[in-house]
RNA sequence: GCUGAAGUGGUGGAAUUGGUAGACACGUUGGACUUAAAAUCCAAUGUCCAUUAGGACGUACGGGUUCAAGUCCCGUCUUCAGUACCA
C-alpha cells in the first residue's frame, strides 16, 4: 500500500474539524498553556510558502505541548484593518470589507489545508464592529484617564478633577503636555467648561495635539516615510512636505519607565530587547534654560553684555547628557520648524532662514537622520546667554536637530559632539577644547570616561561625574536648569486619514472632543462613494453624509442635521493599524462575549500569551504598543497581567530563490550610426538568450576574446550570414531577465515549452532561441538551457512566489510542514527551494514503508532489540531538547536518521514504532494519525502522552577517541569508557600509529579529557 | 547615520560547556533495476597534491588567547532588517 498523502490528509483534516479537537476549553484541571501566533493581515495575493514557516512552528509547539498534557489555547484570526484593502477600493471601488472578506476566506482555506491544530471557535477580526466595539471602548477609556507620577500608574479622570476642584494643579505630578499654566481651585472653578476641557485634554492619555506629519498636496493625504521615496510619493512621484496637523496621540511616553523595566520580567531575546530599549531611549542629564537676547544685543559689543539685565523675552529648552561640557557651547542649534525660529530671527538673516525652513520642509525626517554628509543650517542672527559665563551664543537652525525629538534644541558642544563639530567646521564657528590633554583639532572627543574638564571655570579639573552633579546643582541654583531623564520614546500618533479602519466613538462640541458612551457602541463605519480624500484636504470620512452624532436620539445621523445644539459632527478620522492589535489577545480568551471585552474569568485563567512567535518588524511597533496598552488596563482594572507575551521568537524570513535567464542586448561603439545600418541584423537577433554557465565558466563576456569570437559565429548563424564579420564590433551584454520559478527543475534547467505556454509571457518567448549549456541552439533535448540563481525576498515582482497550495498537492502538508522546518533554524533569513523538498518527502514515504509493507502492517509485538530501544530513545531526547530550543530543524534530521536506522534495523516492534509515531505527530500530523489508526487506535493521537526518555538505553561502554597531534587528529582509536588517564596514555603512547606520527620525538605534553580526546604535544 | 542580525562545500544547513569541521538533505557523477521513463536502491562527492599509503589547505578577512578555536577576545569587510502613517 502506497503513501497516499492527499487522501490522508483531507481525511484527518475534516476529522479534526467534526471532533473540534483542538477547541480549547476555559476551566480545566490540567494546566494551561497560551501559544500565540502574531496577527495576520490578510493580503490580496494569498499566503506564499514563507508566511506559514512561524505558524508551523508554534502549531509543533502546542501540539507538543497538548502531548505533555497542557490545556493548549491556540487561535487565530486576522488583522483585517489596513492599506492594502484601502488602496484597492480606490482603484476598483469596491468596498473593503468585500475584498477582505474574500482574501480571508482564501487564507482560511489555505491554512486548513496546512493542517494547523487551531481553535477557529475563537476567530477574531478587527475589522469586525463585534469586535471594534472594544477597541472603541478601550480608546474611551484612555480618554478617561491621566498618568498619577505619585502612585505611578494611569488613574480615572474623575481623581484628577477632584484635585483640581480641591487644589488646583500645583500639586498635581502627572505626566502631562509641557507648559502648563499653574491655578488655583478657584481659578479652575470659575473656568469656562471649555476651558476646563482644555486643561484636562493637556492631562489625558489620549489627547488632541499638533504633530508633524508628510503631506502630499497632490494626493490630499497623508503618507507614511514608507510611501515616500527619494523625497516624492511612492504613488505618482509627487512632492511631499512636513506639515503640522491636529491628531490624536497616546500618550506612552508615561509608560517609558515601566516600558523599560517590564523587559527584565519576560523571556525575549536580547536583540530585541535591545530594539526596545534603544528605542525608549532613556538617557540621563539635564534640562537647561538659555535666555534669547534681545536683538539690540547683537548689535552691542561683547564687553558690554553686562548692561542687559532685565528684558528678556525668549528662552531655549535644552536636554543634554552632558551637563558637565556646558563651559564648552559655542552656539546653540534649534530644529528648523522650532517655534521660537520665526520669533527671534533678525530682519537681515530672515531670508535666508525662510528658505532654510522650505528647502528643510521637503525633506523626511528619515533622510535627515541618514544624512550626516551634508551639512547645512543657517544663522538666525539671535543670541542667546551662556547661564554661567553670560557671553552671548549665537543660534542657529540646522536640520540634524528634528523638532520631534526632546526639545527641538540642542546646545551645541563642538568639542565633544562630533555632528557639532562637524557643524562648527562647516560654518567656521569657534571650537572651544574644555577638555584636559585631548587633542580635537581633527574630531570631536565623545567619551565620557577618562575626561578631565579644563577651561570651565568651576567645573575646570573635575571628571564627567563630578562636573555633571556640579554644573546641575549651580544650573538649579540659578533657577535655570535642573537634572532630568529623557527618553527618545514619543508619544505615538493616533489618527490615520483614511478609511478603512475603526471610527473614533468622538464628536465634536465648540471644537472640543466628547466621547460617545459605552452604550452606543460600535460606532459602524459609515458608507462613502469613494475611499478618497475630499477635495479639500479632508479624510475620506469626510465624505460620509450620514457621519454627525444626535446627541438626544443618541444615534449616527445624516451631516444635514448638524445644528451644533443636539447634532455635531464625528470625527473624520480613524485609527492606526495598531489600535486592533494592541489587545487581541485577550479576545481570543473569550471571543464572543458580547457584555464585555473577556470576561473576568477567562482573563484570569488564560493570563498572558506564554508563546508567542513572529517577525522582528513589529520589534518596536506592534510589541510596544501592546504592551503599553496592557499596563494601561492593568492600571485601570481591566485585566490582571502587566506584561502580555511572556516568551516571545521572532521568525526568519523565508526568501525566494529568484531564477534569472540571460537575453543578450547588443551595442555598437558607435551607437547611432551602427545601430542604424545594422537595424535588420540586430532585429533578427532581438530573441536571444544563453545558458547561465555559458558564459560565467568562461568569464565576462566583454573581455573574453576567443568565447566572443565563437558566439558571434553562432549569431551570424542564426542571422542568416555568411560569417561574423559584420558583427565585428558588436559589443554583446547578457541581460538578466526574471523567469517563473515554476518553469525551473531541482537541476536548475529551464522548461523552455512550458515557458513558451504561459498565459501571462508566453508570448514574449515564442520566438526566443536559447542556447545551451554545451552552447548549441536548443531544438528538442539536444541541450539543456540553465538559469542562474539569487536570493531575493519573495515577491510577485520577482517571480519568485512559491504558494503552499502547490506544494501540498503534490507533496502534502506534512512535506510542507517538515520542509519549511528543515531549511534551517527558526529565527534566521533562508532561502526557500523547491528543489530540496523531495528530500523531506522521500523520508515521509520511507517512514510509510517502515510501518506499512505491500501485505499489510509490518508492525506487530514482537520484543524490541537493544538497537532498537537506543535509536528509539536517543530520538525522544533530542526531539524533546529540540522542542523545548524551538530547534525544529535539526528534529527533522533526527527524524530522518531515526527512520534510516530502523529500516536498516528491520524493525518491527510496535513498543517502538509507536512512540516514534507520536514524536512525529507535531511535525507531521496527518502521516501519524493515519499511521497510529492503523495500529489499533480510535482515539486521535494528539491526546496520546509524549514518550519518556530512558537514559539507560543509551549507555555505552567504549568510546571512539579521536588522537590529535599537536590538535590535529590522525587516527582514533576504539577505548573503554572506563579506562583511566593512566591507561589510556600508555596504550595509546604504545600504540604503533603513534610511534609512526612522532617518528622517534618524545612528546612534551600529552593531555586527555576522559571520554573526548587525546592530544599528543610535540 | 543610528540600532539589531547574519557570513561554514556547488546549495540549505549540522557541530552540548572550546575537544574528530561538513551530520541530515538537495544537487552532481557512476552503477543496479526497466524496452524506456518515472519511482526505488547502492556507491562516491570540501579544495588541492599523490598511483596508493598519505599529505597540505580549509568555517567572510586580518590579528590574538589556548595543548586544542567555526565556537573566546580585538580590528576590518560584506549582506539583510528596523528607523515612529506598510502590517
Amino acid at each position: 500500500m502506497q503513501y497516499q498523502f492527499n487522501e490522508i490528509e483531507a481525511k484527518w483534516q475534516k476529522y479534526w474539524a467534526e471532533n473540534k479537537t483542538f477547541q480549547a476549553i476555559n476551566h480545566s484541571e490540567k494546566p494551561k498553556y497560551y501559544v500565540l501566533d502574531m496577527f495576520p493581515y490578510p493580503s490580496g495575493a494569498g499566503l506564499h510558502v514563507g508566511h506559514p514557516l512561524g505558524y508551523i512552528a508554534s502549531d509543533i509547539y502546542s501540539r507538543y505541548k497538548r502531548h505533555k498534557g497542557f490545556n493548549v489555547l491556540h487561535p487565530q484570526g486576522y488583522d483585517s484593518f489596513g492599506l492594502p484593502a484601502e488602496q484597492y477600493a480606490i482603484q476598483t471601488g469596491q468596498h473593503p470589507a468585500l475584498t477582505t472578506e474574500e482574501n480571508i476566506k482564501t487564507y482560511r482555506r489555505q491554512l486548513d489545508q496546512i493542517g494547523f491544530s487551531f481553535d477557529w471557535s475563537r476567530e477574531v477580526r478587527t475589522s469586525d464592529p463585534s469586535y471594534y466595539k472594544w477597541t472603541q471602548w478601550i480608546f474611551i477609556q484612555l480618554f478617561e484617564s491621566w498618568y498619577n507620577n505619585d502612585s505611578n500608574k494611569a488613574e480615572e479622570i474623575s481623581t484628577l478633577i477632584n484635585i483640581f476642584t480641591l487644589e488646583g494643579n500645583a500639586n498635581v505630578n502627572a505626566v502631562c503636555d509641557d507648559n502648563i499654566d499653574p491655578f488655583t481651585a478657584e481659578d479652575w472653578n470659575n473656568f469656562s467648561s471649555k476651558k476646563q476641557q482644555e486643561i484636562l485634554l493637556q492631562y489625558r492619555l489620549t489627547y488632541l495635539a499638533e504633530t508633524e506629519v508628510n503631506w502630499c498636496p497632490a494626493l490630499g493625504t497623508v503618507l507614511a516615510n514608507d510611501e515616500i521615496i527619494n523625497g516624492v510619493s511612492e504613488r505618482g512621484g509627487h512632492s511631499v512636505i512636513r506639515k503640522k496637523m491636529t491628531q490624536w496621540s497616546m500618550r506612552i511616553s508615561a509608560y517609558a519607565e515601566r516600558l523599560l523595566q517590564g523587559l527584565d520580567s519576560i523571556d525575549w531575546n536580547d536583540s530585541l530587547k535591545e530594539s526596545q530599549k534603544n528605542w525608549i531611549g532613556k538617557s540621563v542629564g539635564a534640562s537647561v534654560t538659555f535666555n534669547v537676547l534681545p536683538n539690540v544685543v547683537a548689535e552691542r559689543s561683547r564687553s558690554e553684555h553686562d548692561v542687559i539685565s532685565t528684558t528678556l523675552n525668549h528662552q531655549i529648552e535644552v536636554f543634554t547628557t552632558r551637563p558637565d561640557t556646558i563651559f564648552g557651547v559655542s552656539f546653540m542649534t534649534l530644529a528648523p520648524e522650532h517655534e521660537l525660529v520665526s520669533q527671534i530671527v533678525t530682519d537681515e538673516q530672515k531670508a535666508e532662514v525662510e528658505a532654510y525652513i522650505l528647502a528643510t520642509s521637503k525633506r523626511s525626517e528619515r533622510d535627515r537622520m541618514a544624512d550626516v554628509k551634508t551639512i547645512s543650517g543657517a544663522f538666525t542672527g539671535a543670541y542667546a546667554e551662556h547661564p554661567f559665563s553670560k557671553e552671548p551664543i549665537p543660534i542657529w537652525i540646522g536640520d540634524y536637530v528634528l523638532a520631534g525629538y526632546g526639545t527641538g534644541a540642542v546646545m551645541s558642544v563642538p568639542c565633544g559632539d562630533q555632528r557639532d563639530y562637524d557643524f562648527a567646521k562647516h560654518f567656521s564657528i569657534p571650537i572651544p577644547n574644555i577638555f584636559e590633554g585631548v587633542d580635537i583639532t581633527e574630531e570631536a572627543y565623545a567619551s565620557k570616561d577618562n575626561v578631565v574638564i579644563a577651561n570651565s571655570d568651576f567645573l575646570s579639573g573635575l571628571n564627567y561625574k563630578k562636573a555633571s552633579k556640579l554644573a546641575i546643582y549651580e544650573l538649579e541654583k540659578l533657577g535655570q536648569g535642573e537634572g532630568k531623564t529623557n527618553y527618545r520614546l514619543r508619544d505615538a500618533v493616533f489618527s490615520r486619514q483614511r478609511y478603512w479602519g475603526e471610527p473614533f466613538p468622538v464628536y465634536y462640541v465648540n471644537g472640543m472632543p466628547q466621547m460617545i458612551d459605552k452604550a452606543h457602541l460600535p460606532i459602524r463605519l459609515p458608507g462613502v462613494e469613494k475611499y478618497l480624500p475630499t477635495e479639500t484636504g479632508e479624510p475620506p470620512l469626510g465624505r460620509a453624509d450620514v457621519w454627525a452624532w444626535d446627541t438626544k436620539q443618541c444615534s449616527v445621523v445624516s451631516n444635514q442635521l448638524i445644528d451644533n445644539e443636539t447634532v455635531f459632527p464625528l470625527e473624520l478620522n480613524t485609527m492606526p493599524g495598531w489600535a486592533g492589535s494592541s489587545w487581541y489577545f485577550f479576545r481570543y480568551m473569550d471571543a464572543q462575549n458580547n457584555l464585555d471585552f473577556a470576561s473576568e474569568e477567562a482573563l484570569k485563567y488564560w493570563e498572558n500569551v506564554d508563546l508567542y512567535i513572529g517577525g522582528s518588524e513589529h520589534a518596536t511597533g506592534h510589541l510596544l504598543y501592546s504592551r503599553f496598552w496592557v499596563k494601561f488596563m492593568k492600571d485601570r482594572g481591566f485585566v490582571g497581567i502587566e506584561e502580555p507575551f511572556k516568551k516571545l521568537i521572532n521568525q526568519g524570513m523565508i526568501l525566494g530563490t529568484s531564477a534569472f535567464a540571460y537575453r543578450l542586448s547588443y551595442m555598437f561603439a558607435n551607437p547611432k550610426e551602427e545601430e542604424k545600418t545594422n537595424a535588420k541584423l540586430l532585429k533578427k537577433l532581438e530573441n536571444i538568450y544563453i545558458s547561465h554557465s555559458e558564459f560565467s565558466s568562461k568569464g565576462d563576456l566583454k573581455s573574453n576574446k576567443l568565447y566572443l569570437k565563437e558566439l558571434k559565429v553562432k549569431l551570424a548563424k542564426i542571422a542568416g550570414l555568411q560569417d561574423a564579420d559584420a558583427l565585428e564590433n558588436l559589443m554583446i551584454v547578457p541581460l538578466p531577465i526574471h523567469v517563473k520559478v515554476q518553469y525551473v527543475n531541482a537541476s536548475d534547467e529551464l522548461d523552455i515549452e512550458g515557458l513558451k505556454k504561459d498565459g501571462e509571457f508566453g508570448e514574449d518567448y515564442k520566438s526566443a532561441i536559447f542556447i545551451g549549456e554545451k552552447g548549441e541552439i536548443i531544438e528538442g533535448d539536444n541541450d539543456v538551457y540553465k538559469v542562474g540563481r539569487e536570493v531575493e525576498k519573495m515577491s510577485k515582482s520577482k517571480y519568485n512566489v512559491v504558494n503552499p497550495d502547490s506544494i501540498c498537492e503534490q507533496y502534502g502538508a506534512d512535506s510542507l510542514r517538515l520542509y519549511e522546518m528543515f531549511l534551517g533554524p527558526l529565527e534566521q533569513y533562508k532561502p526557500w527551494n523547491t528543489a530540496g523538498i523531495t528530500g523531506v518527502h522521500g523520508f515521509l514515504k520511507k517512514l510509510w514503508k517502515l510501518y506499512v509493507g505491500e501485505n499489510g502492517l509490518n508492525v506487530n509485538d514482537t520484543e524490541p532489540t537493544k538497537d532498537n530501544l537506543k535509536t528509539l530513545h536517543k530520538t525522544i531526547k533530542k526531539v524533546e531538547e529540540d522542542i523545548e530550543n524551538f530547534s525544529f530543524n535539526t528534529s527533522v534530521s533526527t527524524f530522518m536518521i531515526a527512520v534510516n536506522e530502523l529500516t536498516a534495523q528491520k524493525c518491527t516492534s510496535k513498543q517502538v514504532l509507536e512512540p516514534l509515531l507520536v514524536l512525529l505527530s507535531p511535525y507531521a500530523p496527518h502521516i501519524a494519525e493515519e499511521l497510529y489508526n492503523k495500529l489499533g487506535h480510535n482515539e486521535s493521537i494528539s491526546t496520546a502522552e509524549f514518550p519518556i526518555f530512558d537514559a539507560s538505553h543509551l549507555v555505552e561502554s567504549s568510546k571512539n577517541y579521536p588522537i590529535s597531534f599537536n590538535g590535529k587528529m590522525r587516527f582514533t582509536l576504539e577505548l573503554p569508557m572506563d579506562m583511566s588517564k593512566e591507561d589510556i596514555e600508555a596504550t595509546v603512547m604504545a600504540h604503533e600509529k603513534t610511534q609512526e606520527q612522532l617518528q622517534g620525538r618524545t612528546p612534551k605534553k600529552v593531555i586527555i579529557v576522559p571520554g573526548k580526546i587525546v592530544n599528543i604535544v610535540g
